[in-house]
Formats: structure tokens, sequence, C-alpha cells
DNA sequence: TTGGCAATCTGTAACGTTTCAGTATATTGA
DNA sequence: TCAATATACTGAAACGTTACAGATTGCCAA
């Protein structure tokens, strides 16, 4: 009986609003499921139908409520960056984030970074995402040979890729970089050079590829029957300072190594200020070998050997991945693993 | 007549479904609204009716169903920090993010990360953003004096804070590091170790923070009676090898500058490379003060003067600002200047 | 007793989308 | 010719939330 003021049937096409389905709808004289499944190439519409509706929602710039199609379908569109705040000191997150962004940025998918610190466990945020249902998909890091995170995905079927591999025997989408080839790398360039006592700053321990790392470092060693200076004190989570000073008291020592490995440019700044601060001379009395994952090891000591790390092709891998395992391909077949290029000395 | 299979009334408390405010108003006895309503504490709502809602609500973990949230009222609760990709080489963006996650941890905002390369027009993320309706509020940064995306915001009422300043007589919120102050204690220090040709190694051009960098110096360099020798063909938005070969170029002229102020890190391990292929030495020679948002300078060359600007602080700042707008507060209250700090030499 | 009013609570509609169960029309097979 | 079937389209319901317009109850003044 009664007429409320605002009625159901406004058609949507007057002044500046949004076009929606029910625009289209109007404009098109069909109804919006038509419209609908004529946007997404359903098989049922006639195809100068579908021609129709596709040309007049590219012409009024038609786009779909992200929220509308969330509540109805679940689908999110959304990736899920999930980051350590407090780690990584010389930070390769904005390359990840680049190579995330380049992938995805002709898909419907945004990114959204979701942060944990240390004090949290890293399980939290993963959860959070997959409890609110917050994303279509999910890349950590800091991976762990046996990951709570990845086990708790796995369990729930949120398609997800991690920076580094797990050792579960639990198949799922990975990149990583190949830290068991750096490290053997390194250490028979160093032999190469007459360096035979060499010490290992290492990654995080706990950490997958941590164990990758002394595994290249060890197994090389024996190859070229060199010997390993233990320098378990330091890994590359740690402050400059803590490196620093340890790495003076090593130096200091009359065992001390003629050669490092080092497992991040973050940390190798803090190794050779330790071993200047020992008065010994890079390139004389100790090599160093480092990952970097920008130019700039070379400009700080010519000396410095460096094996490149390409964070953001880590980062396009990682989406890749996700985004494949969303479109429902094998999980299997998302992995990739990056070789490292071959040492490279002071050129120039 | 025929009723469906599955009918509208199921109450959601079977199985492991996410729980909603049918749920709640199941569990309660209550309807929906009153439920909606105690949990946003509308005093329409009975004191003790409240407090039971939420008990029941905090017991079994509901949390609002963002897609029913946005679609219904139009609010994202997300938050977009708009990135240019190809840009800054020794990247702050990660202590951005962080300082932005910070702030908002606990709110219930989202950051979503918006890229854009250099051949977009830097408008086309904020335009994607406003149309699509896909945040609350937004960050960017490389602000220009007059800058189209603060104008076009500010014209379309979506609330925002710029990295830098602007400079079109419209105010809006902004966290900016006080870059004509720094240029102005660098130059009075570098006078006051007796240099008095000095270089500035400016931000891009265009950029809000170029001007202040520039007037800063050159109101220094009057003040203490030095001269500049102009360093026009370099910038820190350019390739390390571009700015080491330029200043490799003019360090062998005799008429060299005896100091330079550089306005990034990266950039000055390239200024500092440069002198150095020139045969000079760096604080004999020549001294830089140069501006860092890392501990990394000093352990580069002990050398270098250095000026922390902190990244982390402005993502803070930035998002404070942002969700302070977006809060109703006045936007010319949500600005901030941070203040550098003293010139620090190289201690211990 | 009654009317008015405040205090609480509730049902319905709507946001924009997709899916389900149809309907109408044309086409085919016998 | 008629029924069966394919083709092209459509309305209603639902996802979870909030806003609007009531509805119910109890209490008090007249």
């Amino acid at each position: 009986m009664d007429r409320r003021v605002t009625k159901k049937g406004d058609d949507g096409t007057s002044g500046k609003e949004r076009p929606t389905l029910k625009t289209l709808a109007f404009m098109t004289g069909l109804g919006v499921t038509t419209v609908s499944r004529a946007l997404k190439d359903a098989p049922e519409i006639g195809a100068e139908t579908r021609r129709r509706v596709q040309l007049v929602a590219k012409q009024i710039g038609y786009r779909p409520n992200r929220a509308g199609v969330r509540l109805r379908t679940g689908k999110t569109n959304v990736i899920s960056l999930v980051l350590n705040t407090e780690h990584e000191l010389m930070s390769f997150v904005s390359d990840i984030i680049y190579g995330v962004t380049e992938v995805i940025a002709d898909t419907p998918y945004h990114l959204i970074v979701t942060p944990y610190s240390r004090s949290q466990d890293p399980l939290d945020p993963v959860r959070y995402l997959v409890e609110t249902g917050s994303a279509d998909g999910v890349i950590i890091s800091r991976t762990q040979p046996s990951d709570p995170r990845a086990r708790y995905m796995l369990e729930r079927g949120i398609p997800f890729a991690t920076h580094g591999r797990t050792d579960m025997g639990l198949v799922h989408p990975y990149h990583d970089f190949d830290n068991y080839a750096f490290a053997g790398e390194a250490v028979r360039y160093l032999a190469g050079r007459g360096r035979n006592r060499l010490a290992l700053v290492t990654p995080p321990v706990g950490l997958t590829y941590h164990g990758h790392t002394v595994a290249g470092f060890a197994d090389a060693l024996s190859e070229v029957g060199a010997s390993e200076v233990p320098f378990n004190t330091v890994s590359i989570d740690q402050s400059i300072e803590q490196i620093r000073m340890r790495t003076a008291q090593l130096m200091r020592r009359k065992d001390r190594p003629d050669g490092f490995v080092s497992s991040a440019a973050a940390a190798t700044l803090a190794i050779v200020a330790g071993i200047e601060d020992a008065g010994l001379k890079l390139g004389r009395d100790v090599d160093v070998v480092s990952k970097q994952s920008s130019e700039l090891l070379h400009l700080f000591r010519r000396e410095l050997l460096v094996v490149n790390e390409n964070f953001r092709l880590a980062g396009s891998e990682l989406a890749r991945a996700v985004l494949g395992w969303i479109g429902g391909a094998d999980p299997g077949t998302l992995q990739s693993l990056s070789t490292p290029s071959e040492v490279l000395p002071y050129r120039g």
C-alpha cells in the first residue's frame, strides 16, 4: 500500500554513481542475470548479446564491485604477503613486493601486507587470514623445515607459496634460492684463491635455508680439502654491532679464518668492519664471498666477492605460484629454484 | 507452498562455519538488528543485553564479515600505500610499510600496496582507487609542489596523506622530513670543518623536497659565505654508475668541490666511489654529509658524516594522519615535520 | 482508565553479485 | 502435428551487514 520514497527500481542511470550490473541491465534492456553471465562468457548467452553487453560495459567503464563478488562467492581477489617486521636489516622486502605487484598488475588481485612482530607466534597472522577468509592466497617467508604455517594452510586447503622450501614430506608451491649451491660455489672459489680456513656466516638457525647453506658449505669443504673455522655465535639476523664485535674477536685469534662465506649483505658490512677492526686487510689477509640483493657491496669494498640473489624475481615467482594454485594447477608443478650466479669479483 | 530444501532459517550453529550476526542472534535469542547494535554500543540497547551479546561474541570469536560491511556501508577498512616500483634504489619502502602496519595493527584496517611504474601517469593508481572505492584512505609519496593526485583526492573528498609537502595553497595531512634544515645543517657543519666549495646531490627534480633542499643549501651557503660548485647533472634517482661517473669527472677538475651534501645513502655510495676513482681521499680532500635511513654509511666509510632520516616514523605518522582524517579530524591538524638529527661524525 | 512516552527490541529492505530453478521461443524428430 | 529438446533469457534468493520504520512493554500523568 504505502510506497517508500526510495523505491527499488531505480536504474542507476542517473548521476555519477558507479555503474553496476543493474545499470548495464537497464541500458541493454536485459536482465541482470544475463548481463552477469554475458560478462563472464557463459556459453548459454547468444554471441551477439555477449558482444553487445561487453561493449557497453567497456564504454561506461563497468568494474565489478569487489564487495558484492566477495560476499556472494567468498572470492576476495586478494593475495597476502606475510612479513616479519623486525628481522631482515637490509630489507629485500621492497623487491619482493615489487616482484609480486608486477605479476598481479594485470589481474584483479590486490596485495595486502600482513605483518607480525617478533613477539608473536608466526602462525598468528596466517590463522587470522584463514579464519577471516581475508585472502585467496598467501605468501610466507622465513620458512622452516617443519613449518606449522604450511601445515596449517595445507589442512585448510588455502593456496599459498613459501619463500624457501620445507622438509615435511608435504608438497606445496615454493620459490627458493639454491643456497646449497651458493655455499658450495663460494667455498670452491675461495679454495681456488688459496683460502683453506673458512668461516660461515649462517642464515638464522631454524630456517630451512640455514640447513641448506650449512650442508653446501660442509660438502664443498671436504670436496676441496679445506677446513671450517667455527663461527656459530653469529648469524645474519643479529645486529650489526654484535656481528662486528664477534668478527673482530675471531680475527684476533691466531687460528683465524682466511675466508668468509656470508649469507647476507648487511652482515657482510659488519664482517668487513670487524675484520678491519682487527687490523687486517680484505683481499690480502682474508677474502669474503657474500650474497647481495643489490649492487652495493662492490661499492663498499672492491675486494668483496659477490653472488647476486634476485628478490624481485622471487616475488614474481611466488606470486605466479600462488595464482597458479588458485587457478587450479597442481601445486607440485609450482615450485622453482633459482640458481646462483657465478662468484663475481670486482670488475672495472 | 513448496518449501525449498535449503531454507532461509538455518541458524548457522551447525558445523564449523564462521559465526555471523545470525549465529549470535540465535544463540542469544535476540534479533540480528539488536545484536548488530549491541556490538557497536548503540544507546538504545539495554546495558545487560549489550554485555551479554558482547560476551557471547567474544567467546565464539565473532568477527564481522568485511564484505558484508563493505557492501552495506561502503567502508572498506583498507588503507592503500601507492608506490612507484622503479625509483628509490636503496629502498626505504619496507620501513614505511612497517611504520604503517605498526599503527594499523590494532585497528580493523588492512594495508594494500598499489604500485605504478615509470611509464604510467602517477595519477592512474589514485584514480583507480577512488573510482573503484577500493580504500578509505590513501598514502602517496614522491609529492610534488603542485600535485595532481592531492588535488584530485581533495576534490573527491577521499582522505589521504602525502609523504612530503605540497605547495598549492590547499591544506591536507602530510608528513615530511625537514630537508631545508638538513641541507642547512650540512652546509654549516662542512663550513665548520673549513670546507667552502660545496656541491649538492639533489633529490629528483620536480619533487617538493628538491626545492626545500636546494633552498636550505643556498641559504646556508650565503650565511656561512661558502660557494656552490654546480652539480646539476646529478640527482639521487639516477643510476649508481651515472652518479659515480659524473662525480669522478667533477672531481678531476681543478675547481672541484671540497664538500658534498647528499640527499640519499645510495647516491652517497656512488659519490664516494667517484671521489676515489679520481684518486682523492674522503676526509682529507673532501667531506661528505649524507642522509641515511639505516646505519650503514658509517660502516661503508668511517669518514662519512651522516644525518638520519627515520622512514619507519614517517610510515607511522602518515598512517596516523590518514586514520585521523578518516576519523573526522581536521586535516590541518594532521601535519608533521620531522627535524633532522645533528650531523653525526664517526664515533668509536 | 486512558493516552503518552521512553526504553528496548524486531522485521524488512538494501548494498552488488552469482546461482538456482524456471520460462519463453525456436528447432528438431517422428 | 505434436512432443521433445535446445537456445536464450529471467526473477528470486542468498551471501552478512546496517538503516529505517515499526512494534511491544512498562510506567506515569491526567
